[in-house]
DNA sequence: TAATGAATAT
DNA sequence: CATATTCATT
């Protein structure tokens, strides 16, 4: 027994984290400030402070609002964002997107609760820009989604406080959660010492072709009120890096080319009511910078 | 040490 | 409320 193919399954975990394949970070796929937002481990180059430019990917393919012409077209200073510490910069909030979570439910599922643990969670996941606390934190509420299910069912009483009336879950609780199908095995501790091996799960297949993006821009931060009822969400989803080093293209704002993630600015306040969705606006007290991740192209 | 999980902060 | 960040254990 040597190379069987009978227990390749025996030894799949062997070959998930491969070694530069899945940690090489996608630091020529996104944008350069995207990756140094990212704050890049792999990066031992600390000083070199980039100076706090802030780029904005600019969508519109071939539409320009035109009229109204400015005269300052750099950036504008917005106060608070104007000045940066230079030195630990701050990524935008992850967006976990339906799709997004579907990956993460089917690490997890393939996992299994045991070894679902985030690091190994982000690995297979194996979308870049992931991290480790981005899988923690989502996974500390998924663990919770998971609790209230089992506590509803159970009957028991087992009372939160608070009343929270669960008894179907539908509510605004489950949002995102309820996109996605829990693997059943979930509910319940799998007693399977021996057999715990489903699928290698490959973590990255391969990309399909090109993505077709283009629009993509507009992405609207469904509030996660619009469930897709029966249909898919329409992402411009972008898969993880490739290895396709193509020089051939001239230096010419590829930005449209391949991107891991898309960086929003959804001005947020206390108040604010505004529900429409400006990238636009950078306004000093409000900028909040949210990072839409986009899973590999598969589902 | 580095990672995890829960608590806490934004 | 959804994530981020911090903290205590391991």
């Amino acid at each position: 027994m040597r190379e069987d193919d009978s227990n390749w399954f025996s030894r799949w975990e062997e070959q998930l984290p491969p070694p530069e394949e899945l940690m090489p970070l996608s630091q020529t796929l996104i944008t350069p400030d995207l990756a140094i937002a990212f704050d890049i481990r792999n990066n031992p180059n600390p000083p070199t402070i980039p100076p706090p430019q802030q780029q904005q990917q600019q969508p519109p393919p071939s539409s320009l609002p035109s009229s109204t012409d400015f005269a300052d077209s750099t950036e504008l200073t917005s106060g608070t964002a104007g000045e940066e510490p230079a030195r630990t910069l701050k990524r935008p909030r992850l967006v976990w997107t339906p799709q997004l979570h579907k990956r993460f439910v089917d690490a997890v599922a393939h996992l299994g609760i045991k070894n679902a643990v985030p690091k190994t969670i982000m690995q297979l996941m194996s979308v870049d820009g992931l991290t480790r606390e981005n899988v923690a934190s989502h996974l500390q509420k998924y663990r919770l989604y998971l609790k209230r299910m089992q506590g509803i069912s159970s009957g028991g009483g087992g009372g939160a406080s608070g009343g929270g009336s669960a008894s179907v879950n539908d509510a605004a609780t489950d949002h995102l959660f309820a996109s996605s199908p829990v693997p059943p095995h979930f509910l319940h501790p799998v007693a399977r010492p021996n057999s715990d091996h489903f699928m290698p799960f490959v973590p990255v297949p391969a990309i399909h072709h090109q993505q077709q993006m283009a629009a993509a821009q507009y992405h609207r931060p469904v509030g996660h009120f619009g469930s897709p009822p029966n249909g898919h969400f329409d992402n411009p989803f972008l898969s993880r890096q490739q290895h396709h080093q193509q020089q051939n293209q001239h230096q010419h704002q590829q930005q449209l080319h391949r991107i891991g993630a898309q960086v929003h600015h959804n001005t947020l306040g206390g108040g604010g009511g505004g529900y429409v969705e400006d990238m636009e606006s950078a306004n000093a007290s409000g900028g909040r910078k949210v990072l839409t991740l986009f899973p590999t192209g598969d589902d």
